[in-house]
DNA sequence: GGTACAAGCTTCAGCAGGTAGAGGTTCAAG
DNA sequence: CTTGAACCTCTACCTGCTGAAGCTTGTACC
C-alpha cells in the first residue's frame, strides 16, 4: 500500500497533480485508510506513469483517456492506438515547422540588432512592420 | 475614429481580445461614443498589430508589456529589447530541440506498431515502459 | 422621423492542465 | 505519547483567450 506522496516521487508527478488526476477521472479513486488517507497498489503507479509519460509525449488528457481505454480490452486490434499516435506525431511535426519559422523571424531580429537606440531598434521595427510574416494567422501559442 | 469591430478586421484580434487586452492594461483605455462604444486612432491601431505581431513570434503578454513600454521611450539602448528577443530565441530553440525528440520517440512508436491485438500493440508498450528517455522531467507541454 | 438590425456593451463562466495556499487532520517514528 | 512531516479539503489563481446571455447603440434605409 503505497501513499500518495510515494506515488509522487516514484513518477515524478505533484500530489496535487495525482489529486487532479482523479477528479477528472483519469486516476481511479483510491482506497482510503480509516482516516481518509489515500492508498495505492503497484497498478496506481503503472498507470500513472502511463499518464506521465503519455504527457511527456505532448498526449493530450483526452488522448490519454482514450489510450488507457485501449489498453484495458487487450483483444483489440491496436489500430486505434497507432491512429492516436499518427495524430498525435503530425501534431507534433507541425508545431516543429511552425516554430522554425519563429526561429528565423527571431534570429533575424536579433543579428540585426545593432545595440543602438531603440529609435532604430531593428526588433522593435520588426514587431511593428510584420505584415503578413507568417501566414498563418492563428498560429499562436503553439 | 475606428470602431473596435474595425480594429478587429483589419489586425485578425478577436473583439472579445481586443476588450481583455484594454483590461489588462496591454491597450490603453479607448475614448467612448456618448452611447459608450470604444472608438480608436491610427496609433491604436498600430498598438494592436505590435502586440499580435509579438503574440505570432510567441512572446509572452508580460514580454510584449516590456517591449511596448521600451518602444515608448525612444532615447534609450535597444539592448533590453534585444535581450527580451534573445530570451525567446533561447525557448524556441528549446522548445524546438524537445519536440524533435518527442518526434523520434513517436515515430518509434508508430513504425513498430504491426496492427496486431492491443495486447502486443507497440505504442502501449512504450508508453507503459517508457522510463527516463526523456531526461527532463518537467518538460511537459511545450 | 421611424424602424430594423448589425454591432456594440457588460458580466460571468469556462477551456487546458495544472499550481498555490489556508487551515485543519492523520500517520508513524522515536 | 508526542512531534512533525505528510496528508486532507476547498478555494482561488495562472495564461490567453473564447463564448454566451441579455441588453443598448449606431446607422442605413424608407
Amino acid at each position: 500500500m503505497l501513499a500518495i506522496g510515494t506515488l509522487s516521487k516514484k513518477t515524478g508527478t505533484k500530489v496535487q497533480t495525482i489529486r487532479y488526476y482523479e477528479q477528472i477521472g483519469l486516476m481511479n479513486e483510491a482506497g482510503r485508510t480509516a482516516g481518509g488517507q489515500r492508498r495505492y497498489f503497484e497498478k496506481d503507479l503503472d498507470r500513472l506513469a502511463f499518464i506521465r509519460h503519455s504527457r511527456q509525449l505532448g498526449f493530450s488528457l483526452e488522448s490519454i483517456r482514450e489510450l488507457l481505454d485501449l489498453a484495458d480490452r487487450p483483444g483489440q486490434s491496436c489500430a486505434d492506438a497507432d491512429s492516436i499516435a499518427q495524430r498525435q506525431l503530425v501534431q507534433v511535426e507541425q508545431r516543429i515547422k511552425r516554430l522554425q519559422a519563429l526561429k528565423k523571424e527571431l534570429k533575424r531580429m536579433v543579428v540585426d540588432c545593432n545595440g543602438e537606440s531603440v529609435a532604430h531598434c531593428k526588433v522593435l521595427e520588426i514587431l511593428r512592420d510584420h505584415d503578413e510574416c507568417l501566414t498563418d494567422h492563428n498560429a499562436i501559442g503553439s
